[in-house]
DNA sequence: AGCTCTTATGAATCATTGA
DNA sequence: GTCAATGATTCATAAGAGC
């Protein structure tokens, strides 16, 4: 099957409108923080984002399947002294617009931005908040596990009397079984917190979103042939990292010069499906 | 100067007014959690949290100093496949009483509950929300510093001919200062992540509240002889942490076992001040 | 003392059973 | 029905035992 990738260049709120309904599996995204990226995307007040981010995850509600999900990195900025509080009403909005709020995972930024302020230490983390349509909805969690630590080798080296006695007593079935059971325990299921470096080589776009985000989210929500949507896509990372993965993927900008070089640099595809797979790292 | 130790027995709620307003340096405290803990406090159901707690944080902001601050540690849990919006309800019901939203510290749990779900993973991490009553206080920053890891021995063992010429241009002096320059640098600023593990070794109590939080916070923003508060004080942690360090310190706790043994654990204070300090980590 | 190995045990979450 | 209690799941630590 042909994996397609569709570019749509204006603004999110107007170009998502020509998306079909229920017709998307995952979308994440890095909208532009408050107050920042002044240049390339004009800059929304921390006073006006809930009001301006409200009609753009009305319609990713509706272009969403039921079982799917929005991933949405986010970050208050500090404002006055104080974080600012529009990224927890910006939650508390999008209940009452019908989503659900699932779950707040925590991107703990090993190389956070340096820096020295009197009465404040430097952010190391961002949150990716993730919503559902509903409760029901699918996780590939064998596909993001990660390796156990130092515990699993010894362990399994002195695969203890008790154990083989608590698994056969499980199973009931026989000994080579239980065994296999536990060889197979070299990884681990992660926690709800990643801890992933910041793009820093990506000179083109000013948002550091490193490919290991939407890597992991892509592989523990689709599969092959799935459809994921990035409304703010940047430098496009989303859609490189979905288009290595056989992930079909549509990718919306404002800014004439990221479509393009979206465009141009999507052209020799072929050479994505043979790049080594990222390695997440468990502390 | 003496140091004193002040442990009330009752609800946090009515023992706080006997305080006097403006007295307090530092609150730091884990209440119980929505749901939780039901043998003990009794449980408060997640949808009277809020209100539950307003009163008390009324009280907490009349008795703190003007440059004073409070730490609380909390999170939401999973109501009906969805986090819950009590702890995001309450910073913004906190804020209208007058508090500042400072900060929010992330508690990245070493060692979080295990437990394996169709649809979410392991929680590894809580909010440590930082409010204020004004502008401006004070950070001893230089209190939690952490040692930097490998980063500084493999960068000073590999000090390659580049860095030693522009490091002679910069400082434009010999060479045996620019290598005791680094040599000083064995310590960076911590960021907003904590990475603690949970005790486990407390049996008296149920709550895992590891005696490095309140250090850090009590190190971070009190000098010695000043006021630490904890309005739930459970098995009095915060309490020995300040005695240890030599803070006077306030603990309420409706339980009256909890107020005893805390009684009878603190009466052999001088043992305290031989106990090694913690090590903090930085990963 | 050091090292290895063993064991208990959590501020969790979900599905199921019982009142 | 609604709400509360129980069992199953699972892994990083620290304390304890043994050498």
């Amino acid at each position: 099957m042909e994996i397609t990738t569709d570019i749509y260049l204006g603004d999110s709120k107007e170009q998502l409108k020509l998306l079909p309904s229920n017709s998307v599996d995952l979308i994440v995204t890095s909208p532009p923080y408050a107050d920042q990226r002044k240049s390339t995307y004009g800059g929304i007040h921390h006073d006006k984002y809930v009001e301006w981010f409200l009609p753009i995850s009305e319609q990713l509600l509706r272009v969403l399947k039921p079982t799917g999900m929005f991933v949405l990195n986010i970050k208050e900025k500090v404002v006055e002294g104080e974080r600012n509080t529009y990224v927890i009403e910006l939650i508390l909005e999008m209940r009452r617009q019908g989503w659900l709020w699932t779950e707040e995972f925590i991107w703990h930024k090993k190389n956070c931005y340096p820096g020295k302020w009197p009465n404040r230490f430097r952010d190391a983390w961002e949150r990716l908040l993730q919503f559902n349509k509903n409760r029901k909805f699918t996780m590939h969690q064998e596909e993001v596990m990660v390796p156990m630590g130092d515990w699993a080798q010894s362990r399994l080296k002195n695969l203890s009397e008790t154990d083989r006695i608590r698994d056969n007593a499980k199973v009931g079935s026989g000994f080579g079984k239980n065994i296999s059971n536990w060889l197979e325990r070299d990884k681990a299921y992660p926690t709800n917190v990643l801890h992933l470096a910041t793009e820093c080589n990506n000179k083109n776009h000013s948002a550091a979103f490193p490919e290991e985000l939407p890597e992991w989210f892509i592989k523990l929500f689709t599969t092959e042939n799935d459809t994921v949507l990035d409304p703010f896509m940047g430098s496009g990372t989303t859609l490189f990292v979905a288009n290595r993965m056989k992930r079909n993927s549509i990718g919306i900008d404002i800014v004439p010069e990221y479509c393009e070089m979206v465009k141009k640099r999507l052209k020799p595809v072929e050479l994505f499906l043979l790049e080594p797979e990222a390695v997440y790292e468990i502390i």
